[in-house]
DNA sequence: GTAGGGTTAG
């Protein structure tokens, strides 16, 4: 068999065992040390979240080529093991190779997810030293590792600067904005981006969303839901126009889209629930709630707590009770953000002794 | 042989 044959029965190994046996069948063809062979497995190890594996494939090449490094580390990354990712950045470069701009994007990636400004700055120079600082995906990694960080500043200053930007480098600015405490920004930016001629995706709409609601923008949340039927989007721009509209305060809308969705999943029924709640519109988040168990559909935390605070608003202990034992059967009733909202219920049904006794449990556990 | 941006609650 040749080399090829082998990387491409690396691709269906959903699994640990299977992937073993391709991997056991590329050591005795003799592949176990070539470059890019050793770079598939690290990624095949890495997507079934076995970094361990992915690590002891390197370390068993003697001198791994950049890709490699960078797949380990886009691997630590992807694990959220910023540290580790760090640490093989750190020993690539020890080692006398020259980092490239896939090493950087997947490095300011784990920076971004850890918060860590202070590596992303000193990632940052490493980048200039290089001039690889107009590189779109590296500005796109360092303006969203800035914005989720929340330094909008910094962020707005390298999309400025940047001599070509794609779409994904537009959306992540506007993303920043839009969660920033400047959403205005984010619609005028949504504005430029447009007049550039760029044309915006379902992403691009999901980015804006939060805007949409901080600023309660009915009529631009109907323009881009006209939009979003033309460009025939799929369930995550509907769930998210539920939101927006029950966040806008119409909640008819709201019921609307989700009427008209063809195959709801588990967050078109929570958001719908959430955006009763947010209307005060407690009976329907319940009669969701009761909807959904009579069809059997699988509840997440958000339907929980949404018919919690529902509960406990018109309070509603029997109703309450029977949603507490659900959640206790679903395992998620020791979750904080699951918790919390059955001891306001109980509280706001003037059980007082039994949120108090909750509340004591849940403090010993910690 | 390896790239970047995403929906519900709080």
């Amino acid at each position: 068999m040749r080399k090829n044959a082998y990387i491409r029965l690396l691709s269906p190994c959903k699994n640990l065992s299977s992937l073993l046996k391709v991997h056991a069948r590329i050591i005795i063809a003799g592949l176990g040390q070539d470059a890019s062979t050793t770079t598939h497995l690290i990624n095949s190890y890495s997507s079934l979240q076995r970094c361990d594996l992915a690590r002891s494939v390197l370390d068993s090449v003697p001198t791994p080529t950049v890709v490699s490094w960078n797949s380990m580390i886009r691997a630590y990354s992807r694990s959220n093991r910023h540290q580790e990712a760090l640490k093989m950045y750190r020993s690539m470069v020890d080692r006398g190779l020259e980092p490239d701009r896939y090493t950087f994007t997947f490095v300011l990636k784990g920076c971004a997810s850890a918060l860590d400004l202070q590596e992303g700055a000193l990632i940052r120079r490493e980048v200039c030293r290089r001039g690889l600082e107009t590189d779109v995906f590296i500005c796109t990694a360092l303006i969203d590792m800035y914005c989720k960080a929340g330094d909008l500043e910094s962020a707005r200053e390298i999309f400025d600067k940047m001599p070509v930007r794609d779409i994904v480098a537009w959306n992540s600015m506007i993303a920043g904005l839009s969660h920033s405490s400047d959403p205005l920004e984010a619609l005028s930016l949504f504005k430029k981006m447009q007049l550039t001629g760029a044309v915006p995706q379902s992403i691009s709409l999901l980015n804006l969303f939060p805007a949409v609601s901080r600023l309660a923008a009915i009529d631009l949340c109907r323009r881009m839901h006209a939009y979003g039927i033309r460009m025939d989007f799929g369930l995550e721009v509907s769930n998210a126009l539920i939101d927006t509209y029950a966040k806008c305060g119409d909640v008819e809308s709201a019921h609307l889209v989700f009427d008209l969705i063809h195959t709801r999943d588990d967050v078109s029924w929570s958001t719908m629930m959430a955006g009763y709640a947010h209307n005060g519109c407690f009976s329907e988040v319940l009669d969701l709630y009761d909807k959904m168990k009579e069809i059997d559909l699988q509840m997440n935390k958000v339907s929980i707590i949404s018919a919690l605070l529902a509960a406990g608003d018109i309070r509603d202990l029997e109703k309450g009770k029977q949603i507490h034992h659900f959640a206790k059967k679903q395992a998620v009733d020791m979750d904080v953000l699951v918790a919390t909202p059955i001891m306001t219920m109980y509280a706001k049904c003037g059980e007082l002794e039994k949120a108090e006794k909750l509340l004591r449990g849940s403090q010993e556990g910690i």
